[in-house]
RNA sequence: CGGAGCGUAGCGCAGUCUGGUAGCGCGUUUGCUUCGGGAGCAAAAGGCCGCGGGUUCAAAUCCCGCCGCUCCGACCA
């Protein structure tokens, strides 16, 4: 392909509504264009590398035996109603009416949509298992868009579904895309880590996150160095230590409190956060419950959520605090709160004494002395926290760090919550109707583009895996003009394109600087000057764009091609 | 949804405070000279100054309303 016959536009400036380098990038390069917020058209250099992703997805979900299919975008309301989903996702689900009023979305994601069209077509134990997948463009109303295609409103995901006779057969097909998994990244050139994460509303489900560790990312993963335990951080579990406190012999007692913060409270009593209890109150389901945490941990909602079992889980009000703590805002605290409510208290105050707490009472008193097992009455001590670097690792002795992370896909084990839904049963061989074991599977498509460039890039631009490359090879013709010098580039591109690699001929009239800062730029693999000059003293030069600049070969023009393959073959995957 | 900022040529920006001929750099077009890491000179094209209303002799500039975008936060099966 010539360069001059391709819609290529390249930016030298960065884009002023970029802010990390991989969507900087992904503008410059020319492989996207915004189209408003959240909205990206893709052009034909991105267009490239997108299908590339897309095909290494469906060979390997081929290969792990699931079937391609298609499902419409347009997903009528009554399948989201049927699981109550209709209302769950809230505002996050692009809802339309047609013109007879049918209510619809712009499909988010498809459980409700494919377990009907499964149900629909299987009855027999005999069709099980089955894995179904498609390549579909999916909606979000995000709240805030940003980082380009990183959190857009439209992105393109591989969804993938399980449909399994039983909890065994169900875990296998889990593992299965799983492994599916690893090889799709490792053939994009991503290191990408699997990570155990949050089963949501789904309750105690098995899933495992993919992430690309990256100072971009936008979710926390606790990581453990020694055993290589890895946990989004609103799943990390920690070690916990035994409370070391001696019980307190002072007793309970007032202490007016001018400070309402945690950090205030460390300057007025010149004493370290580790020694407070901070108490949140919430609203699960409606009714309200404290939780009890030291004053350097931060309360984790999702466990929260998770062990009080609510639906709908709220920090409350600012009225529904003073009622029930019978305290103004920020003093509130685990010992006699005005209201009996239920007290949750992390893992590590159980033991606790000689602790600083709110004081439930009506003023801006604190109490001192607060020994927990003898002051408060707590319904559960659980782990309530989010992990912090420096927490112990809950498999080894090792110490956990926090690091960023690009989630670019996830396996989740489903259960039957859609298929009970939908009723979606087979006949096993005693003629007994059982409810399918569904899972589910992603990979966000655009998303793994973007973080492959991410994950890949330096100060002059991307410096693309060859397997997702636009084009592996670039040529940087230098003197177009003369006819001698871009018959040897003709000649090398057909041998290329004759070999299966795809090659782009810079035939651009423009000088060497130009070329080559777009070819860095844009990032191919591997970049073929051909000059008069060089021609003239001896071939050909080759560079891979992921070694120095110095770092080139001259060879002649009829050795290039193998050239070119080795370059390619040292060059990321 | 709260807080902050920004909408001026394809892109990046100045001009707005203090109303008076629409500007700069990059890119684009043409010519000449250059030619191995984003060249130089010359000429040129390209604007509903986000939209609507108001004030004024006169509005990119002041006032009101709306829309859009970006950042921080909240939110994120």
């Amino acid at each position: 392909m010539k360069w001059t016959k391709m819609l290529i536009q390249t930016l030298r400036e960065t884009p002023a509504d970029a802010e990390i380098d991989s969507h900087k990038l992904l503008v410059r390069a020319g492989l996207v264009r915004k189209v408003a917020g959240g909205l990206y058209s893709y052009m034909p250099l991105g267009m490239r590398s997108l299908k590339k992703i897309q095909q290494i997805v469906r060979e390997e979900m081929d290969r792990a035996g699931a079937q391609e299919i298609v499902m419409p975008i347009l997903q009528p309301a009554e399948l989201w109603k049927t699981t109550g989903r209709w209302d769950a996702m809230g505002p996050n689900m692009f809802k339309l009416r047609d013109r007879s009023e049918r209510e619809a979305a712009l499909g988010p994601t498809a459980e409700e949509e494919v377990t009907d069209f499964i149900k629909g077509i299987v009855s027999s134990y005999r069709q099980l298992p089955v894995t179904v997948y498609q390549i579909q463009w999916k909606f979000r109303d995000e709240t805030r868009p940003r980082f380009g295609l990183m959190r857009s409103k439209e992105f393109l995901m591989k969804d993938a579904y399980s449909f399994d006779v039983d909890a065994d057969a169900a875990d296998k097909s889990y593992w299965n895309m799983y492994h599916a998994y690893e090889r799709i990244y490792e053939r994009c050139g991503l290191k990408a880590v699997p990570v155990q994460a949050d089963g949501g509303d789904m309750g105690d489900s098995l899933t495992h996150e993919f992430h690309v560790l990256a100072d971009a990312g936008e979710d926390g993963i606790a990581w453990c160095p020694k055993c290589g335990y890895a946990a989004n951080l609103e799943a990390a579990e920690k070690r916990f230590e035994p409370c070391a406190a001696e019980p307190c012999t002072e007793p309970l007692a007032e202490a007016p409190t001018p400070a309402k913060t945690i950090e205030d409270m460390v300057k007025f009593f010149g004493v370290g956060p580790e020694k407070m209890a901070k108490t949140l109150v919430y609203l699960a389901d409606g009714k309200p419950v404290m939780f009890c945490v030291r004053g350097d941990r931060e309360l984790n909602e999702v466990k929260a959520k998770r062990l009080v079992c609510a639906k709908t889980f709220a920090l409350a009000d600012f009225s529904t605090v003073r009622e029930v703590t019978g305290a103004p805002i920020g003093y509130a605290g685990p010992v006699k709160p005005k209201i009996d409510v239920p007290i949750y208290a992390d893992l590590e105050l159980e033991g606790a004494s000689g602790m600083l707490t709110g004081a439930n009472l009506d003023g801006e008193i604190d109490y001192k002395n607060v020994d927990f097992a003898r002051d408060c009455k707590i319904a559960k001590y659980a782990d309530i926290t989010i992990a912090q670097a420096g927490d112990k690792c809950a498999h080894c002795d090792g110490t956990l760090e926090i690091k960023r992370g690009i989630e670019v896909g996830q396996v989740f084990k489903l259960g039957t919550k859609y298929s009970k839904a939908f009723n979606a049963v087979y006949k096993n061989d005693a003629l007994e109707e059982k409810v399918m074991i569904m899972g589910c599977y992603g990979v966000g498509v655009s998303r793994t583009l973007q973080a492959i460039i991410e994950q890949s890039h330096d100060k002059d631009g991307i410096v693309w895996p060859a397997s997702v490359a636009p084009f592996q090879v670039v040529i940087d013709l230098l003197d177009p003009q003369e006819a001698e010098v871009a018959q040897v580039a003709s000649d090398l591109e057909a041998a290329l394109e004759a070999a299966g690699i795809d090659t782009l001929v810079d035939d651009r009239e423009e000088r060497p600087g130009v070329k080559f800062k777009d070819a860095d730029l844009i990032g191919f693999p591997v970049r073929v000057v051909v000059g008069a000059k060089g021609l003239k003293s001896g071939g050909v030069e080759i560079k891979r764009r992921d070694e120095d600049k110095t770092k080139t070969r001259i060879v002649a023009p009829e050795a290039a091609l193998d050239a070119i393959r080795q370059a390619l073959g040292q060059s990321k995957s």
